[in-house]
DNA sequence: ATTTGATAAGGACACCTGTCTGAGTCAAGC
DNA sequence: GCTTGACTCAGACAGGTGTCCTTATCAAAT
């Protein structure tokens, strides 16, 4: 190393300043700013001496060219904006790992922000100046937002992604199909001989809820059974703010009624473990007096006794189908939106049998 | 609006492409780049129509200066790198939320990265490439891998900071006093007439399980009781695959014991919640027969029946001052590596209670 | 018709990088 | 001592931005 530089033999009192620019990081190995650069690109042509006087000093100092200026020269950003809706639902945040991961292993970093009612325009704003190469909505948005932003990503063809929320006209959409969820649910129960079904917090207005019921009453038409007289619901009976109350609240309401279904389908698996405990208290037996069925298939199921049935959302398939129509977006700017459903699958455990 | 720009009066069919510079956005517009770049810098001297068509402009192409040339010019990245253990571990989810959060309110976006073993090295480089203004450490890591971040930071004077892992030397530290948090556990223990305590999953090398030893053997001193003969641990006899799953067994190979400890105290409120489930279900009253308390004071504490008695990790003031070390830092480049302890607080429910 | 004042246009520069080009250095081989 | 070959140096340019400066435009007022 040489033995004359500016920032050589201090104290360690007071550390070097990071160096900002091949310029300063050039003077500081006592080299050509462009012999520095030359090393950095591994072109051929330099004496293996000087590559390793720079790459010594690379290794000392941490130095890393500027991926500003780099991207300025032209080079992409290989970065991908994330919207998401929070980062306290767990099925989310796992999507968003994978998601994080996949899209690190092809080379993209992510650049993360939590959507508030009214920021959206703010939050892509950002991402754009920052020239990401797409944005990814994760959750559930307000429809209308979402739809704006999508609207002018696709006047800029821009390359973009809605996770989990269908419905948004000209959205390049992957999102698992809830409908067929909760068809494939009823059917399950059906099978094991019930007929009456209590719904767990599955109410509202929002496309998600709409397309879970959606596919309840199919299961039942099908099944040439009224819908009207097949299902029950009192989650307006009750304030939703802890699941696992709320589910229990709901199981004690139900009890009370003359003749309650045997069945039940939870908004989400903490409604449905609420609710299983819920009637436990009571004295009911489960699967034999009671069915019940979660959705998401989280890692709680395993947590009561018995262990609860549930929807799982295939999570890595989402992902991987969302890469790939990201990437495929990217590598032809003018391709036409498409919308991909991701088929849930039944978890079946003890929570759900034989009505007896 | 001006009728005769080039992007004007085209078919839907091929959107225009996304407008990259402010020459570009100007042709479009119609006026000099600098006049357009005056009116996006707020200059005065500006005809009010003029700067109306920009900002109209604006709106209808989504044009935003781009940021890598800003920064070019001087302006500061406002950008933090974060780098989690994993996007799995609920606590350090929450905190992450909280500090993306804080951090935007500051003005700050947040860069994240998974590390994986022995990739720390390439990911900080990543993010001094992207010239963040401080990069965060949240979670466990391998303390060798961390410290020689944290080494290369404080020569390069970057600001830094370790959330959650103590012991790094010379690193910005904010953490959770656990030792503290298992003194306040077994002391409330103690003072409901427990003397016999099994651990559950507390076990292992890492600085937070030592820590936390440390914590219930001084609660053991002061009280005048002999560690060796006050503390259970029988974790080496069952795998942890699933914490439900540990927590339960732990729970039924204590219960064979002759004269079983009645307080218990779990690694997180996972396991703890198993083994509540997994004494009820060997017929054991809690808190009668036997006390048990969970850590981290999650939202699954109010799904048993009863309640889980756990600590809490005081979150928000976790980031609150993670935040401002970090700002102080940024602020003064060359300020000494300081170390803060968050005050873990004893949330007491029902799985705790007199020794009957 | 001429002057004035108010704007806008357009060129230049710095910021940092990779690359290209022509000039400079230096040791080895003749 | 001179040529040759192997490197290195130094300068220039592009890329997008904000800012400064000079010049051009244009309508209103004189």
């Amino acid at each position: 190393m040489s033995s004359s530089h500016p920032f050589s033999g201090q104290s360690s009192k007071k550390p070097a300043p990071r160096i900002q620019s091949t310029a300063e990081f050039a003077k500081y190995v006592g080299l050509a700013r462009t012999t520095v650069s030359r090393v950095l690109n591994n072109q051929p042509g330099l004496k293996q001496a000087t590559v390793s006087k720079v790459r010594d000093a690379m290794e000392e100092t941490g130095f890393t060219p500027n991926a500003y200026a780099l991207h300025l020269k032209g080079k992409k950003t290989a970065t991908v904006g994330i919207c998401m809706e929070n980062l306290l639902t767990p099925p989310a945040v796992r999507k968003l790992a994978k998601l994080q991961q996949k899209l690190k292993e092809r080379g993209y970093s992510s650049l993360i922000e939590v959507l508030e009612p009214g920021n959206s325009k703010e939050v892509c704003r950002h991402f754009l100046s920052l020239r990401v190469e797409a944005v990814i909505f994760l959750g559930h948005f307000i429809e209308e937002e979402i739809a704006a932003r999508v609207n002018e990503f696709n006047a800029q063809s821009t390359p973009h992604l809605v996770i989990d929320q269908l419905g948004i006209e000209g959205a390049n959409t992957v999102a698992l199909d809830r409908a067929k969820g909760m068809k494939i649910v009823i059917k399950h129960l059906l099978s094991l001989g019930h007929t009456q079904f209590g719904l767990l917090g599955i109410s509202g207005n929002t496309r998600s809820i709409k397309d879970r019921i959606f596919g309840i009453e199919s299961a039942l038409e099908e099944a040439k059974l009224s819908k009207t007289e097949s299902i029950y619901s009192f989650d307006s009976k009750h304030t939703r703010i802890n699941d696992f109350e709320y589910g229990r609240s709901l199981a004690a309401t139900f009890s009370k009624l003359k003749n309650p279904p045997n069945a039940y389908v939870g908004l989400n698996d903490e409604i449905a473990i609420g609710a299983l405990h819920g009637f436990q208290d009571i004295g009911f037996k489960i699967p034999n007096d009671v069915s019940i069925v979660g959705f998401n298939n989280q890692d709680i199921c395993l947590m009561p006794r018995p262990l609860l049935t549930s929807i799982d959302q295939g999570i890595e398939s989402t992902v991987d189908t969302a890469v790939t129509l990201l990437l495929d977006q990217i590598d032809k700017p003018f391709i036409k939106p498409r919308i991909k459903m991701i088929e849930p699958v039944l978890i079946q455990r003890g929570s759900t049998g034989i009505k007896t």
